[in-house]
DNA sequence: GGGAAGAAAGTAATTAATTGCTTTATTTTG
DNA sequence: CAAAATAAAGCAATTAATTACTTTCTTCCC
């Protein structure tokens, strides 16, 4: 007798396809909501599933953040690496590296929340390690781009590499509190392309060189 | 017959005192737990005392985060500003003021998951109202210091001192957020040095006036 | 001063609500 | 109709807060 409520959505679907979109709900919900009080129930209901179904597809709540950390870092990585392979000088890929994880999270404003708060956990869970792991990949990805820049003449030669790598992190870190404390992420971008200047500038090898 | 099981220690004890052992009971925990998994009865705990009893002294826990928050804004403001008056030339105060900040961290490690916490809440409570303005007038101070090293020629005058605030607070972040990485928060007040000296380097005044 | 009177501070037990997760029952699909 | 997927109800555990009651400290009056 009575048809589907929802006419348009297929009321049955893969878990596959249960998976990737609980996920997105995951990141979509922490844009607004601190994760750590995020429930079963109201992740369902963004979904569309009742609280019960959810674990037809993963099977219980750690098993689902750890999969929303893995995605997290996926997407983060493969989206600002694949932005730095585009330039052949180093300081314009960590100019690119910047503005494009600048606009990821944009894009994206939940995950600050999500790393930080995996971050804040002190027992070392399989998405504490991902995050982490995901951050350390990062600073050498970093040390290593500024190694490079040094050897092509780019950045200055007597660097500490280290902690460019730290203040690089950091720098976007303070674009993103700066977010949060203003409660604006969407001018993130506007932003960004300042900050990245002015970190640039600890670094640039001067051209105080007036030998011709 | 049985005498008191804490010699030392009055078993009843004014609000007053219990209020300020709970905060700082509270600062304590949140350096080896997520704040947002302290429940009362840890607390109570940690201060000595039954559960119950710990409402005696807070009339809810929302008040008692309100009471934590004002603590931490207030002993940061107040030890980190402290040191800034100390010297004369604004990019001496600056640095001064991002050791001492360091610092109070190091000996508080529970201090950024707290403040994070509450920046992560979207709910606009009284608590997270505390943490926003502490780090608007932190960024504000910040901003005035960058423009008296400008006056006194002691910083770079075309400098972009917005950006250069949210990259200092940024340096602190990223400075924090490598000890959560490392789960080394010990070694923050030696690797500090080495960010400021990195990020003073971004508007210092280039001494490449070769007149004489 | 000394001793009732009462305020303040403590405990243990209980409450209502919420949590993650399980189980039972119903519906849809092939 | 049978298998599979979903929805709904239920469960054990945990939470902040309240209760009823006891113990300690303070105060005030004769």
């Amino acid at each position: 007798m009575a048809t589907a409520r929802t006419p348009d959505k297929r009321p049955y679907q893969s878990t596959e396809l249960r998976q990737s979109a609980t996920i997105e709900a995951v990141v979509q919900l922490c844009a607004e909501q601190d994760p750590a009080t995020l429930t079963t129930a109201r992740i369902a209901d963004e979904v569309g599933l009742s609280q019960g179904a959810l674990f037809k597809h993963f099977p219980n709540k750690n098993r689902l953040w750890e999969s929303v950390a893995g995605w997290v870092s996926g997407q983060l990585t493969s989206q600002v690496f694949r932005e730095a392979d585009r330039h052949e000088q180093a300081d314009q890929s960590l100019e690119a590296m910047f503005l494009a994880h600048v606009g990821f999270i944009s894009r994206h404003p939940g995950i600050p929340r999500l790393m930080l708060g995996e971050l804040q956990k002190p027992s070392n869970g399989p998405a504490k390690t991902i995050v982490r792991q995901t951050l350390v990949r990062y600073r050498k990805k970093v040390v290593g781009l500024l190694q490079l820049g040094i050897e092509q003449g780019h950045i200055a030669a007597g660097i500490d590499t280290e902690a460019a790598a730290v203040l690089y992190l950091g720098a976007i870190q303070g674009l993103v509190v700066q977010g949060m404390v203003s409660g604006e992420m969407a001018t993130l971008e506007q932003t960004a392309p300042r900050i990245f200047k002015l970190y640039a500038a600890s670094f640039q090898e001067i051209p105080n060189d007036p030998k011709k």
